[in-house]
DNA sequence: TTTATTTTTTAGACATGTCTAAAATATATT
DNA sequence: AATATATTTTAGACATGTCTAAAAAATAAA
């Protein structure tokens, strides 16, 4: 078993390495709010434990034993965050603290169960994809409304520019952003979209298919 | 705040002075599993931060704020097991050493969430009072199913000898510890029970009504 | 390519919470 | 009441995970 501090290391590392080859000590340190002499000694420590490949002086990166513990943290992590907010109706922004805590409970049973109970999400809140028990992940995969393939159905994580006044018609329309969505036609005259979401089809503009993001969902 | 060890320290004394004036060191240091030398440290520190009252050589007990923290880490522990019980389907017996991890967790909204979630339960799966946010909690009230008064409910807690062909019996019937019970009236020539039970009503004879503990409810 | 700067590591300190062994106190036995 | 036994505390050690300050290595600048 892992402690709390190692599975913090252990996460960071996978957050930071994205694309990377090695992760410096200072990136570390500073993205844990801590001191590059006392990442060192933990890197030391998941070294020898064979979490991370570590060159002294030239940084480091997860093993696949270390990226598999990562993974299962982050599965925690999303999918306490989607119980937070779709079950105890936690706002979007206030899980992410609780859910760092929920993620170091430890017990299979408790993770197995709680993904059947949410039926088996596959992004959460935020629009993370959230990894699998066996360790696989979706990439992410956010397009425009614009450019769905008909009848594609994905998640609406975001808009494009941050524009306010489509934040506000989004919530008039009753959109919200982890609301699923699907693309029923394209209308051939002004471009416009017809989507069923929230158990009705609604009609959006051109404009705004070209602002919202989608993270398409394959299953 | 306080460390999961110090929580620890005080459900535990919580648990050990029912009733007593003060708790021995002992007595601790062997709930815990922990050498009476921790426990003398950890008491000291207690007794340092206004926790506990603590006479070297004479033992301890908690004050009024160390009473409400204990209170407050036994609400979030039973709170949590009746989540794991009623919504994620873990049997009974499993879900202390899980519960044990989830009432450290630190978030009063999160407790307020999920208490709503579970729609405010008066008594976890053991039957235990759960206590109230500001520290109140209900005594123990088991009766005999015999002793209640007509229309009393309250929930199957136990029964009164381990009868083991009593638990088959209600096996048979799709009782379980837990479920709640109203009592609806007495036939007069045999002594056997009406019961409302499970959204319906049926028949329990004398013999059972002696043998059936009830929590019993007031709302 | 030598020097200055930045990054990283090492060495040693400290807090927390545990332990063992020994000393102090309380309780039980005769 | 004196002695034996049991309980509790103290003193000192250790592991974990952090820190500061100094040394070592890598990188950038002149």
């Amino acid at each position: 078993m892992n402690t709390k501090s190692e599975e913090d290391y252990l996460k960071c590392l996978y957050h930071l390495q994205q694309g990377k080859a090695a992760v410096s000590t200072n990136e570390i340190a500073n993205y844990l709010s801590m001191k590059p002499s006392s990442v060192s000694d933990m890197l030391k420590k998941l070294a020898e434990k064979k979490c991370i490949h570590y060159l002294k002086y030239k940084g480091s990166n997860l093993t696949k034993k270390g990226e598999l513990i990562a993974l299962s943290i982050i599965r925690k992590h999303r999918l306490w965050e989607t119980f937070l907010v779709n079950k105890l109706g936690f706002s979007w922004s206030k899980v992410h603290s609780i859910a760092e805590q929920l993620e170091h409970i430890n017990s299979e049973e408790l993770i197995d169960k709680l993904d059947h109970f949410l039926a088996y999400p596959q992004l959460d809140p935020h629009g993370d994809p959230i990894p699998k028990k066996n360790g696989t992940i979706a990439k992410l995969n956010q397009k425009l409304l614009s450019e769905l393939q008909n009848k594609e159905k994905g998640i609406i994580t975001g808009i494009k520019k941050g524009s306010p006044s489509l934040l506000n018609f989004l919530d008039q329309k009753k959109i919200k952003l982890g609301d699923q969505i699907q693309l029923r036609s394209i209308l051939e005259f002004d471009q416009s979209a017809e989507v069923f979401i929230n158990s009705k089809i609604i009609n959006l503009s051109e404009k705004i298919c070209n602002n919202l993001l989608i993270e398409t969902l394959h299953d």
